[in-house]
DNA sequence: AGCGTTCTGTAACGAGCGCTACAGATGTAC
DNA sequence: GTACATCTGTAGCGCTCGTTACAGAACGCT
């Protein structure tokens, strides 16, 4: 069997980035379905034919979104000292942010803020997919703590919800129209209270 | 002249407060007419003559969120040193975050990461209301710093959009499901990296 | 060729949105 | 009392939302 039928004529990959790109924008609530339609270059039935509906569209593009970012980070945590990594990743963050073409906020954030009540199971995925990021952050403090790069009284769980948590505000801070320069002095000031010997 | 006319049946201050936990907790995109004249007690055209229209109200809801904890804020800008200040309004902000009956997070933050499209107007006027309550620490860092309390080469304005920075991230988390010890491990940290002399 | 299967666009569904016309109720001014 | 001004609820406006019925088009299979 297999391939019967009339074959898609769209190419579902590059159309999921399209919807991405509008839900990163917009959000969930925020992006209609004739607005991501039109994004993606196809037609309703086309649509739901291939992703079954809007809220499973927007786990797709948000597992892609997630997918990317993981990748990213992973190389970051080749760094030699968690100190080292935890700045590049600022360097890494400020850029993402601060690039012209993409919406100035993270989508996870952007998404946990304004999920408001459309389906507790979305914030759940959103809150997993945060998660996620931050086992990196973890794992990677932790390695750190063995090769004694970190006080005995720093829990790396802590530490590492610490800097999510500063990574985050910088969306908040970021998508509210703060720049460049701005972004870095924060991270500057996070790196500045490094927890030492 | 004055009083001339039927009087209005509700306390539009009240109504307003009512107004402010729909906004708070939904969003501006996601608080419908029907669910605030509900909450509100008041039907749609009582809501139109006392409020002018959906965007006028959340503004006006907004403004009465920023006056508050404006107010509340006020209070710990005497404390004695900045970093005490810093230290209990960090405290005060956990307690509102994880505060059973309160939405948990900041109205201005999810403002912020939710407005979209609906408005670029509405956008600027939350980016004023944080901007208020951020000056307030750049003036209380400014005086500490005249005090002796800071090093030289830290700047009031960077380190206050720091802390903001910090406590917008909790705000983030708090939204996330954080409880009230996450956000004090957080807090902790952000204490711990106080700019020592 | 003919059939079954799947994709395509058009066009529309019911529901909810923000908002308001309207008529009745309730106050002041004369 | 009569006239005017304002608030009240009902009922509905036009619109957009997410979603789908439907008919036609494009493929593999026999």
């Amino acid at each position: 069997m297999g391939t019967m039928g009339r074959p898609r004529e769209f190419d579902a990959e590059k159309a999921l980035d399209k919807a991405l790109d509008v839900f990163w924008r917009n959000g969930y609530e925020g992006a209609s379905i004739s607005e991501l339609t039109h994004a993606m270059g196809i037609s309703p039935p086309s649509l739901y034919a291939a992703f079954g509906n809007k809220e499973k569209l927007f786990r797709s593009a948000l597992d892609r979104y997630a997918e990317v970012r993981k990748q990213l980070w992973q190389e970051l945590m080749k760094e030699p000292t968690a100190r080292a990594m935890m700045a590049r990743l600022f360097e890494r963050v400020i850029d993402f942010y601060a690039e012209e073409g993409n919406p100035n906020c993270c989508m996870l954030v952007k998404g946990t803020m304004s999920s408001g009540d459309c389906g507790e199971l979305l914030a759940q995925h959103l809150s997993a997919k945060r998660a996620e990021s931050e086992t990196m952050i973890v794992e990677r403090f932790r390695q750190a703590k063995a090769n004694n790069e970190l006080p005995d009284d720093i829990d790396p769980e802590d530490l590492a919800r610490y800097y999510m948590t500063v990574l985050e505000g910088m969306s908040v801070r970021a998508a509210g129209g703060a720049d460049r320069k701005e972004l870095r002095n924060i991270a500057d000031l996070a790196m500045r209270g490094w927890p030492g010997k």
